[in-house]
DNA sequence: TGTACATCAGTGAACGCGCGTTCACTGATGTAC
DNA sequence: TGTACATCAGTGAACGCGCGTTCACTGATGTAC
């Protein structure tokens, strides 16, 4: 058996960005300072500078990451409503409660969307970091609009909806949710949202 | 006639708050330098200095400002929606008419949130700065809510839903709706998501 | 109307600290023959 | 199995720049009597 040339996942790299992530979603990228994740992790400054280039580098990284797990995370979720379920609006509907409960069973309030943080310091990116953000959330687009497609061809919508804007919602409902919860301090509020969303997929395609 | 000591709409401290928001929402507050904001003013330091004790207090009269602002525009929005129609549901349905052709004639997308953007970087805010934020949420909170109560007592809600949570779901969307559209740089992609929240509303309380 | 004082809206110079980045170097492990 | 070389995962010292903040001072306008 040939082991992938895997990086274990306590490395020093990885432990760089985590606690990069953490640091990030409280105070930004930009007051984020390199000294600072040295000091968690134990390595030296140049240390640093021997797993990124520099701190656009690293910024790249995290969002890779972040991006990927995002991904598994939720095309598990909805891959798992889908085999429970061979009709698309149940399954879907059973994604989105598996979805919910996720949410609502996180020990604290969610640390953050690294999208959303993203965003509100574009300036500080690369052209490439910016594309790569908006990459995310058009590939989600592309998703759930592939799911609303199959669902209204058996469930004709019961109200007139842009199913782009609908699937769009996702993304918006997740990020808002999550501002809403982070802000106020309250990890019920994300799961909140997401029920919501929810409700209003089942008053538009499910039959009376 | 005593006029009110108003400070001029065009004052230097007036000119580094507009400054100082368009650089926060596009770089975030540890990111933007009161160099730079006196560069662009045309202040010297101790000009800065004169005007706010620090820069925490920049931030504060920042966030005072916008959620003042905010509060001036949504509520004549829906003062307006009211004055045209004396049912509750319909009031609110015209209001959030309003709103949608507002954030649709935007000349350009979204310049951002300051509450979002002050939630990413939570820590480097007093914790006065912090507590203002979340009154705001609360605040709409409460605002949104007895609207819904209003309705709920006339048309009662077609399917189940947590109050608050709808009322939330108004600051969640226009976040979101928000951060959407400053990612994707869309500017169709905010006011078509305040359409869909219209809709849900619509399909809760509407009779059929 | 004149004078004294207070307030407003700043200026200019200096401060020390922490930031991101570079550079030459190193000791442990892996690979080729 | 020994030797030579390459790669991996770093270290330590130094750099120059820009940051937020302080301090003593100022010239124009407003107010009291």
């Amino acid at each position: 058996m040939t082991a992938l040339p895997v990086r274990k996942k306590d490395s020093a790299r990885e432990r760089l960005l985590d606690h990069a992530e953490a640091a990030i979603l409280q105070k930004g990228f930009g007051a984020t300072s390199i000294e600072e994740l040295i000091a968690a992790t134990g390595l030296s400054k140049s240390g640093f500078f021997y797993h990124f280039k520099d701190k656009g580098d690293l910024a790249k990284a995290l969002l890779l990451r972040y991006l990927e797990r995002d991904r598994q995370i939720l095309d598990e979720i909805f891959r798992r409503g889908d085999e429970l379920n061979d009709d698309p609006l149940h399954g879907f509907l059973v994604g989105l409660k598996f979805f919910v409960d996720m949410t609502a069973n996180l020990p604290e309030v969610h640390p953050g969307c690294l999208v959303a943080s993203f965003c509100y310091q574009e300036q500080l990116f690369s052209r490439e970091v910016v594309e790569l953000n908006q990459q995310a959330l058009l590939a989600w687009r592309h998703r759930f609009r592939e799911r609303f497609e199959a669902i209204a061809r058996r469930y004709p919508p019961r109200v007139e909806v842009d199913l782009d804007a609908l699937a769009d919602m996702a993304a918006t409902i997740i990020d808002g949710g999550i501002t809403l919860s982070k802000t106020l301090k309250d990890v019920t509020l994300l799961p909140k949202q997401v029920a919501l969303y929810r409700t209003f997929i089942r008053t538009i395609f499910v039959p009376p």
